[in-house]
RNA sequence: GGUUCCGUAGCUCAAUGGAUAGAGCAUCUGCCUUCGAAGCAGAGGGUUGCAGGUUCGAGUCCUGCCGGGACCGCCA
């Protein structure tokens, strides 16, 4: 239980006691420090409900409050806020508590409960760009959030691989004459286990293809039907598509890898062809899918819609199916195997309104279960005009390129701050793409997941302020000092209570862990995190200042004070291990 | 045109219906012969796009307007 659950069961029960309901007594850090630490305003609700004055309400659960000994203080303030201290012996024996528990008070939200994340996206035969970024850095954060708040978490990356762009290389492969066994259609033999494409090939096919695609309605129409084939089955085009696979996820495991980023599942919308033609058969069957001009169609509108909902389509009138279909049949595979009670999708916002039809037909047919649907949308990443961010050239950056920019400038600070200068080449390369991911992933991390952002790398990778690489210098600092009093044989201990400003406040934002770790989890945002962990670098840097601990005279004091720094650094580590920030051992 | 998200300090961004709207950057003033100054202490900077409404209380909820992005049946 966190310390603000503790603390709103304790006002609760005087609330209760006094006839009102207990859900008043939420308590909530102070939106005043300088008044009190914690606030509960639940008396101005109860004195509303019972038309009663506010401060009169508050006088009595104040009463009650004062006879618990968890509090210092215990005041009425303005209309009826009730202002709470808690005594210095409270706060270290919750620290104690925390100290020993490996979780560091991680809530258990999510205990005996499954979830699927569905995020990465990345296409098959499409080199990863910009694009890509936010989705797997927010999607693995969410994943890693999950976990340590004792969720069962599936992840799959969810390849785009069954759609136009497959019949668009195809028909790319088959004008250029690369490799006409695979278009032969009277060929009866064995195909060749090599690919005749590498992934250097393919990125340059693609683009080419999209461009002719684009320029030229014939050769859409060609892409269109090489799509259509592929999916009705072709022999050639099935082997071809799987080399195109094959030779797509080497790279996207190493580009993912290099952000830190895993999956437990490597699946596409290919995964379940299989299941796509009786989940259409089944909604023929119950008339849930109907043809609507000459493509096959459910219709998800509904009587209470404001906006124009348009129909789900299934089948295009050339016989292809579309990404809504496969997230269809996805669903009823993810249900079967994975029995979820809860299936993320961490896609940009600009699909919402493509969830929403699915998430509709889905329940429509019954296919979700017990599963509850939704869509964790986000903004793009833009560039310094304020449009979706580009190269210098105005092509689309290569997510490869962009980690190895960010790996460079990181490189120049480290030079520039004069660090890491004297270290062996293979830890100082290690520290500079450590430092790099870092000031991408907090960058990303910490704008609100809704609303777009502006890139700016320099920015990031600053050492000063806001960023990754600030909170990486911070622990290593704690790092620091915690070897310098292991070397002088002190071993940290809680001996006494807090008794400066600068311990009650670091105290109090530890305990406050689990309550960032549940917003976060409940609202999806990943910013909450950024905002916790951040404060608590700089509240640690304060405390820092105000007390040195190793020309401590005062020896419980002195042990003490390391126990927090022991802690902080431990609370520190956990929640970046969550944004998925490494931390070098020495910068 | 319809729907939807957004509009907060010079810039980049925060803020479960609560008290005096907060951080970082930039600007200015202090602090290194003591644990890593990539830091700390302090200052200036705001009619939260505009106008109404609900509420004891609104950046937050409702309505209208202005401005921007996105989406609106066979792309993903």
């Amino acid at each position: 239980m966190s310390l603000l659950e503790e603390l709103s069961g304790i006002v609760g029960a005087a609330f209760a006691a006094e006839g009102f309901p207990s859900e008043l007594g939420t308590v909530q850090p102070s939106d005043r420090p300088d008044l009190a630490q914690f606030q509960c305003n639940g008396a101005l609700t109860a004195a509303k409900q019972a038309k009663a004055n506010p401060r009169a309400v508050a006088e009595k659960i104040a009463a009650r409050l004062k006879a618990n000994p968890v509090f210092s203080k215990v005041e009425i303030a303005g209309p009826g806020f009730i202002n709470l201290d808690l005594s210095d012996e409270s706060l270290v024996e919750r620290m104690r508590t925390l100290a020993a528990d490996e979780r560091l008070g991680a809530p258990r939200k999510g205990e005996g409960k499954t979830a699927v994340l569905d995020f990465g996206g990345a296409n098959v035969a499409k080199p990863m760009h910009v694009g890509h970024l936010r989705s797997a850095i927010i999607g693995d954060t969410l994943q890693r959030l999950f976990r340590a708040n004792g969720w069962n978490v599936v992840s799959d990356v969810h390849l785009g691989d069954w759609g136009l762009q497959m019949g668009q290389l195809i028909s790319e492969i088959g004008r250029r004459g690369i490799a006409p066994i695979y278009f032969d259609p009277h060929y009866q033999g064995e195909y060749p286990a090599q690919s005749p494409v590498t992934m250097d090939d393919l990125e340059e096919l693609y683009p080419a293809a999209s461009a002719a695609c684009k320029a030229d309605p014939k050769r859409l129409e060609e892409a269109r039907a090489a799509t259509a084939e592929l999916q009705a089955g072709r022999a050639g085009y099935r082997v071809l598509w799987q080399h195109f696979v094959n030779v797509s996820e080497a790279g996207l495991t190493r580009e993912y890898g290099s952000l830190g980023v895993r999956f437990d599942l490597w699946n596409g919308e290919a995964s379940v062809e299989c299941l796509i033609g009786p989940m259409i058969q089944d909604l023929k069957a119950r008339g849930l899918a109907t043809e609507s001009e000459g493509a096959l169609v459910i219709p998800v509108a509904e009587p209470a819609d404001k906006k124009e909902m348009p129909p789900l389509i299934l089948v295009k009138s050339d016989g292809a199916v579309l990404y809504g279909t496969t997230d269809l049949a996805t669903i009823i595979d993810r249900v079967r195997t994975s029995g979820p009670d809860l299936i993320l999708y961490v896609v940009d916002q600009r699909q919402h309104t493509h969830f929403e039809q699915v998430f509709r037909a889905a329940r429509k047919a019954g296919y979700s279960g017990k599963a509850q649907l939704e869509h964790a949308g986000f903004g793009t990443m833009n560039g310094p005009d304020g449009k979706p961010f580009k190269t210098r050239a105005g092509g689309v950056m290569k997510l490869y390129d962009l980690i190895a920019m960010a790996t460079e400038e990181a490189d120049k600070r480290l030079v520039e701050a004069g660090l890491a200068t004297e270290y062996p080449e293979d830890e100082r390369n290690d520290i500079a793409r450590k430092v790099g991911i870092a000031a991408l992933r907090f960058a990303d991390l910490s704008s609100h997941r809704v609303s777009d952002y502006v890139f700016d790398l320099a920015r990031f990778t600053r050492f000063e302020g806001r960023t990754g690489p600030y909170l990486q210098y911070a622990a290593v600092r704690m790092r620091s000092i915690l070897n310098k009093a292991e070397e002088a044989g002190l071993e940290s201990a809680l001996k006494v209570a807090p008794s400066t400003p600068e311990e009650r406040t670091l105290i109090l934002q530890l305990l406050a862990l689990p309550n960032a770790m549940a917003g976060a989890e409940h609202n999806r945002a990943p910013n909450i995190l950024c905002d916790y962990v951040f404060s608590l670098a700089q509240i640690f840097s304060r405390f820092y200042t105000a007390h040195h601990i190793m020309s401590e005279q005062n020896r419980a004091l002195q042990l003490t004070r390391l126990a927090l720094v022991a802690a902080t650094l431990g609370v520190l580590s956990k929640v970046l291990a969550i944004l998925g920030i490494e931390v070098p051992a020495r910068m």
